[in-house]
DNA sequence: CAGTATCCCCTCGGATACTG
DNA sequence: CAGTATCCGAGGGGATACTG
């Protein structure tokens, strides 16, 4: 089956690329703080220990789902400790772990690239809008 | 309505955040670098210009609707510039722009970190699921 | 207080087919 | 070559209601 070897050889680099993608370290990364709420946990877990309702607080945005699937995700991924203490009602404490400390520099950075280049961002933005609405007229 | 005090105050602040969220410059970044493509279209281009051609087969696993889509986003918010040559069949390439450019050095310190931590996520993974089974059991 | 469970919408992204 | 158009499934995320 000569005839088939080009589409087969297309058929092979899509899946060796798609599994390079699952093991990609920046992807995995990116699947952990790219959601809504990681960075936002995390930046307020920052500032040291917090409750559930204390964060909720925080983050008046978020659904208790959200909040819940969020913070045990960072736990999962050892960002996050979360410590019980039996009383009544239970108390729950979040504190970042050593490594969650240190993605949050990483997080810092973003946001300073964020706010040094979002200007411009914008105005690119309206300016293809813009030459869009024209060359459509 | 003074009974309604609290509960309005909750809307309004909710309202406040979601707004600020909409504006807040990181997550807007995250908007534009945090879907499947973003990144390695713009990796991609970091080594100098390519056709529509030549980034899909740098990346076998993404489709022709998303490369577009992907690369339309880019050109919008200014990281990319899209050079139509006429000719038949018509040539078009994409290239980094200055802010383009300048947002690579961002995507390369995120690929250290993870590189650096992504055992340490693992082990954690698996020691959290290892937790889980055995509080099942 | 700190969640869990359920329903539901909506966007992201893939597959396929077609075009100048 | 460089797309566009359409359909479709998966899952992210919100609203609501309930619980130890």
């Amino acid at each position: 089956m000569v005839t088939m070897t080009a589409a087969q050889r297309r058929e092979r680099e899509k899946a060796a690329f798609d599994a390079y993608m699952d093991a990609c370290p920046t992807h995995q990364l990116m699947g952990i703080i790219g959601n809504k709420w990681s960075t936002m946990v995390l930046m307020d877990l920052a500032h040291g220990a917090r409750r559930y309702a204390e964060v909720s607080n925080a983050l008046p945005g978020v659904s208790a789902k959200m909040l819940t699937q969020t913070l045990r995700s960072l736990e999962r991924d050892g960002f996050v400790t979360r410590t019980v203490t039996p009383a009544v009602p239970v108390q729950v404490e979040y504190t970042l772990t050593l490594l969650g400390e240190r993605i949050v520099p990483l997080i810092t950075s973003m946001q300073e690239w964020a706010d040094r280049h979002m200007d411009e961002i914008d105005a690119a933005r309206k300016n293809y809008d813009d030459g869009r609405h024209l060359a459509s007229g």
